[in-house]
RNA sequence: GGACGGUUAGCUCAGUUGGUUUAGAGCACUUGCUCGACACGCAAGUGGUCACAGGUUCGAAUCCUGUACCGUCCA
């Protein structure tokens, strides 16, 4: 065996034996538990980054945990279409060929599209492999497979027919440069530093030329150019500067229309001039007033945000952010503009591109979420879901109590078309549309012109929402039918995943068996997105929650705390790291530095620590196995290997630190199970991290180190125990290193049939503690040994006492107890410590040394004068911290209060403390004096 | 503006229903170590008024109120 570990030759080999044995794979068992998760699929524009390292590390480690459980464990893995951003990429891909989408037409892109998910939308998942994801990989499942699109047809199906989809012509968030509408959800707000501009808007009717009162109102606004589409001025109704101004007329300047002042109590009076202009066509909250005071909507932009034919001639075609300057040139010059100040204000942007959102008026389906949210609501109440960590249950709470309806239609080519189809037959014109059925009013302009293909024909008859493609109108026989140009929100479909990819609503055996899933991954940034929608879509469609646990995990940032992206070249290349530290290193180094429900800072030093882990695995087996191994492979086991190996334990616990170390692995064991169990990863890394470096590498090994040599027939039982435990407790966290050790394990003559029994661990069997092995007394013990070995060694270090040098102690204390309690593990002590006797005496040698552990006093003997300040300073370095440990102590037990009221256990605890501080304190001046 | 979370060692964080922790860990730092597993290591150390101000309590890092600052989400 190397002295350093070598991840590179080792990873992909392993993998590939797990692969070839089928171990991923999960069937329906009924002698077994189901043990099921689906991966938040990953787009499949997506190549490996940290957030996917830092989603899916959490996930293999549950499922390979289970999976060692007992329970037929099933991670389903898949890639999701993720329409905006896929089309974005193959659009950008196109633009390389100088191919425009439009040009090509929507078959031949969609087709296109296709080919590009054929050639790349495997990437990640391949990645995904080199971070020893162990999935079943038989059962990937991508959200536009035919199975899987019917199930999306499905769920839209089932809602229409329960009114729980509408169509309607509403504002919604529209992005000019992806061409198409978004949910609230997909809007990014932004603070930005904007204008707020004071517009006079001058009244019709000319005052009395001696009134002072001033014949213009004035209105601020941070969108100057939206005012081409203003369709009147709301002021508040108790607002006493606008009182007898109400219902008068303004002329809109540049546009010359007439606008009425209006009254609403929406209208904040602190804000600007306490008057605001209303431009219901382009404004979420002038939208409302203008439905309820039966104003005209009038679109004053096309769907790429330019200046559009309802606009006066000069700004037509002109982009908004240059009509605005047109605009504000143009009131300035006209003295129409009283002043301009700067403004921080939030503004909506594309989550995919970054656009500024337009707010944007056009026909669009949506999900009716009241209703659908209520068992979600519910359902964290009786805590048939729960979440971990807890307290986002209260954010999931936030969004679904104040839930608005959902955008689902997007002007997209990739994605699931809606199962909507329209009769193409022209009705008498009288007749009134569709999309003037939303509100009154008329509506001048509307995007109803999309991709070259016509959204919503004007005809009576009804939309034909259907799940087989329909080839006549039911009303009138028209056999022209148009199906809706639109698809469906990327999450419309990816909230079906936990069900949809076993099969729902068809295949019902997987169903039963699998579902509902076991506990859902997922970052804490696609809750509302993702999760909770999930939870909604579960009750409705499947009558159960999808999951029953929720892990929420934060965000990969830098050292310095900002997240991680690709401009500011912070963001580590999963693949370089895993190359460089490997795979275990990765996941090791993260999940043991992941705050609980907080993000992480990535550092270079994170990922050495999960090296450095995985070496001193290495280096630990290295010494069991080669060179001292070999004098156990000399020795012959003991009795029969069939016996359960905590039995046959319990038989050779009979040398003091096997039973220390015995004791420290079922406590570990047993800690280390539940907090895998509670999804408290960093914990349960720390638990381990703890047991193996300082328990079983610092104390057992270094004290067992001369039994190893000899022909100890105990230690040829208790090594192979020890190390088939740690690498199967080790296995869920870093799965590569300890398979491949456990290979060699079972290679060796000497653990052959020791706990090594199983082929592989990665389906070996999860150990269990075993409290009768606990005893709480020789922890005890071992930490007083502990204490003494460090007190000699502080010396020896204090002194500069040459490691080699072997020294005298002696020891002495006032309760004999403690001396009887040491006896007997002397040879221990001698051997750590480096003793060539020990000696039990009250009395203090000259020129020595002293030390205090508990009450011990601890004397070594140097034969040359000490360096009499040197001790001095020591000594009075530790009177001084038991001195203020020991006024806190006597301050708490003089309180009357204290004794009065405090459980005796307490007070008791406090008296010990006393007395044990009393005499350190008396042993330290002491030794004092003595100098 | 609303909601949630945070403020503990130089850094990143633990600290379970108030007393079993004499406030801990890792990294960093200091000193000494090529002693046959490991320098990706070993040994020994240094380092904290637990953001601030009140309150409850015999007792507060822990519970309550307020303040300051930071972060995130939603308007």
């Amino acid at each position: 065996m190397e002295s350093v570990y070598q991840p590179k030759n080792t990873e992909d080999r392993i993998y590939k034996f797990w692969e070839e044995k089928g171990y991923f794979y999960a069937n329906i068992n009924p002698h077994k538990k189901p043990f099921s998760l689906v991966i938040p699929p990953p787009n499949i524009t997506g190549i490996l980054h940290m957030g996917h390292v830092l989603d899916n590390t959490p996930q293999d480690i549950m499922v390979r945990f289970r999976r060692m459980q007992g329970y037929e464990s099933c991670w389903v893995p898949g890639t999701d279409h993720a329409g905006i951003a896929t089309q974005n990429a193959v659009e950008k891909a196109l633009n390389e060929e100088n191919l425009k989408r439009d040009a090509l037409g929507r078959n031949e892109f969609v087709r296109r599209v296709w080919q590009w998910k054929e050639k790349y939308g495997n990437t990640i998942i391949q990645q995904l492999k080199k971070l020893g994801c162990s999935c079943d990989w038989k059962r990937l499942r991508f959200t536009m497979d035919e199975d899987y699109s019917n199930a999306v047809k499905e769920a839209f199906l089932r809602l229409y027919e329960k009114a729980l989809v509408y169509q309607g012509n509403y504002i919604i968030n529209w992005c000019p440069r992806c061409q198409t509408a978004l949910s609230d959800e997909e809007v990014e707000h932004e603070q930005v530093e904007g204008g707020l501009y004071w517009i006079k808007y001058p009244l019709m009717e000319i005052p009395n030329p001696k009134s002072q009162i001033p014949n213009y109102v004035v209105v601020a606004t941070t969108r100057p150019e939206t005012m081409l589409g203003d369709t009147a001025v709301v002021v508040h109704p108790q607002d006493s500067r606008y009182k007898n101004k109400v219902g008068k007329t303004l002329i809109l300047p540049l546009v010359n229309r007439e606008i009425p002042i209006i009254a609403d109590e929406i209208v904040e009076r602190d804000f600007g001039s306490g008057a605001v202009k209303v431009t219901p066509a382009h404004d979420p909250n002038d939208f409302m007033i203008a439905q309820r005071h039966n104003l005209a909507f009038i679109n004053i932009m096309t769907p790429d945000a330019r200046m559009n034919e309802n606009t006066p001639v000069k700004y037509q075609n002109l982009d908004r952010f240059s009509a605005r300057k047109e605009v504000i040139r143009d009131l300035s010059e006209m003295g129409l503009l009283e002043k301009q100040e700067k403004y921080l204000h939030s503004v909506g942007h594309c989550y995919r591109c970054e656009t500024m959102i337009e707010p944007y008026l056009s026909m669009q389906w949506f999900v009716r979420m009241k209703p659908l949210a209520e068992p979600a609501i519910k359902s964290v109440h009786t805590e048939e879901i729960r979440f971990y960590p807890e307290h986002w249950t209260k954010v999931y709470l936030n969004w679904l109590e104040n839930i608005r309806d959902w955008c689902i239609s997007r002007q997209l080519w990739w994605g699931h078309r809606i199962p909507v189809w329209y009769c193409s037959r022209e009705q008498n014109p009288k007749s009134p549309s569709q999309k003037g059925e939303a509100h009154s009013a008329p509506v001048v302009a509307c995007p109803t012109k999309l991709g070259g293909e016509i959204r919503n024909p004007k005809s009576d008859c009804p939309p034909i929402v259907s799940r087989e493609t329909p080839d006549k109108c039911p009303k009138c026989g028209n056999s022209n039918l148009i199906q809706d140009p639109d698809v469906l929100d990327t999450w419309f479909s990816s909230w079906l995943w936990p069900f949809a990819v076993f099969g729902w609503d068809k295949e019902i055996d997987d169903l039963r068996y699998f579902y509902p899933t076991s506990v859902l991954n997922s970052g804490k940034d696609i809750i509302f997105f993702w999760v909770a929608r999930m939870v909604i879509a579960g009750y409705e469609f499947t009558d159960k929650p999808p999951f029953r646990d929720i892990y929420i995990h934060g965000i990969a940032r830098d050292s310095l705390g900002r997240k991680l992206s690709k401009s500011l070249g912070n963001s580590p290349d999963p693949l370089d790291l895993i190359d460089k530290y490997g795979a275990d290193a990765l996941r090791f180094g993260l999940m043991a530095n992941i705050p609980l429900g907080g993000d992480i800072n990535l550092s270079e030093e994170v990922y050495e620590s999960g090296r450095n882990f995985c070496n001193k695995l290495w280096n630990a087996s290295r010494l069991v196995l080669t060179p001292y191994g070999a004098s156990i492979s000399g020795v012959v086991p003991l009795g029969t290997t069939e016996k359960p190996t905590n039995e046959r334990t319990k038989e050779l616990k009979n040398c003091f630190e096997d039973k220390w170390i015995l004791s420290r692995l079922n406590t570990t064991i047993r800690d280390y199970t539940n907090a895998l169990e509670t999804y408290e990863f960093s914990q349960a890394a720390h638990i381990i991290y703890h047991f193996f470096w300082s328990d079983l590498c610092d104390w057992y090994l270094e004290i067992i180190k001369t039994r190893l040599y000899s022909d100890d027939k105990t230690i040829a039982e208790i090594i192979p125990h020890l190390f088939s435990n740690l690498l199967r407790l080790l296995h869920p966290f870093i799965p590569f290193i300890t398979e491949a050790l456990w290979q060699k394990f079972r290679e060796h003559p000497g653990y052959i049939r020791k706990g090594f029994d199983e082929e592989a661990l990665i389906i070996a069997q999860w150990p269990k503690e075993d409290t009768s092995l606990i005893e709480v007394e020789a922890e005890k013990t071992m930490d007083l040994l502990i204490g003494i070995i460090r007190g000699v060694r502080n010396i020896r270090n204090n002194f500069n006492i040459d490691r080699k040098q072997k020294l005298r102690l002696v020891l002495s204390s006032e309760q004999d107890n403690d001396l009887e309690i040491i006896r007997p593990y002397q040879a221990l002590v001698k051997y750590q410590a480096n003793l060539d006797r020990i000696e039990y005496d009250n009395k203090r040698p000259s020129h020595s040394a002293t030390e205090i552990v508990g009450a011990l006093k601890l004397f070594i003997p140097l034969e040359a004068v000490i360096d009499i300040e040197l001790e001095r300073k020591r000594l009075q370095t530790r009177l001084l911290k038991v001195k203020e440990q020991l006024e806190k102590v006597r301050q708490k037990l003089a309180n009357k209060d204290f004794t009065l009221k405090a459980p005796e256990s307490v007070i008791e605890k406090e008296q010990q403390k006393l007395q044990e501080l009393t005499t350190q304190s008396n042993n330290l001046e002491e030794a004092l004096g003595n100098l």
